[in-house]
DNA sequence: CTGGCTGCAAATCTTTTGCATCCTG
DNA sequence: CAGGATGCAAAAGATTTGCAGCCAG
């Protein structure tokens, strides 16, 4: 916990649980799951500072803000470059660390900036795949 | 037009409306977009209607739903599998007609069955490059 | 002590829905 | 002329904001 002494963040307890709650964790949360994984154990917790801390931790890079669910936001403590998985039937969010050549045609190239990549592979997930289509 | 009939839908001057707008366009829309765009030529059109026919078509496979951007849906009326390129500070996005290997790991293969692939470029377009950081 | 943080409620924004009416096929 | 489509307004979700009081540094 001491790395976030220096990104200048005060350790409030609230913060304290929503970074123990992300450490490590796999499962791509949206903003209500943090809340409500963090309310068992502190009942005062509000959405407000749910989303104040994770919008402070994305500015910091400490989690990423993924696009995947046209819901709703979801964030990703894994720093790491990396690539996701996507049930397409239940959402289920997988990791996929690996890397890829991914060259492009030289007229992006020359016009625009490249400063990350993210690949969606979309599929069906063991249990989804069992269950009958619909 | 023609096909359009083809897909059971009926073909209200809104949805030509519609239509019209989305034929060729790479502007990678909101609802709200095409909203305001049909909305010029007809005067009572309705949000619902635009959602409505947009999940039509969605469902017919004539229009893919982007999840690029983290504050909306945007819709893309190009079918074919093709990547996106994304500008991070001015949210252009700019269709990769492009293909690529991207070999899974075994364990991924064979637990997931993949049904399709999408890549995110992100970076600076020329403009957003010219103006000062900030 | 002070500025950042919290919690609440209200506001905002996007998307969905219910329903009476309309109009395409 | 029937069933799908429209338009309105209200509802539902997700996220943001204003603000008074609180507390970590």
């Amino acid at each position: 916990m001491e790395k976030y002494k220096e990104l200048g963040l005060k350790l409030t307890p609230q913060r304290l649980a929503i970074l123990a709650y992300l450490e490590g964790n796999t499962s791509h949360p949206s903003a209500e799951d943090v809340y409500r994984a963090v309310l068992r154990n502190y009942p005062t917790m509000s959405f407000a500072t749910v989303y104040n801390t994770l919008e402070a931790l994305r500015q910091r890079g400490e989690v990423q803000e993924l696009t995947i669910d046209p819901e709703k936001k979801r964030f990703d403590p894994n720093t790491h470059p990396h690539h996701h998985l996507i049930c397409v039937k239940c959402r289920k969010v997988v990791d996929v660390q690996q890397d890829y050549e991914l060259p492009l045609p030289k007229s992006v190239r020359e016009s625009f900036q490249i400063v990350g990549t993210h690949i969606e592979f979309y599929g069906l997930c063991m249990k989804c795949q069992e269950k009958k289509d619909h």
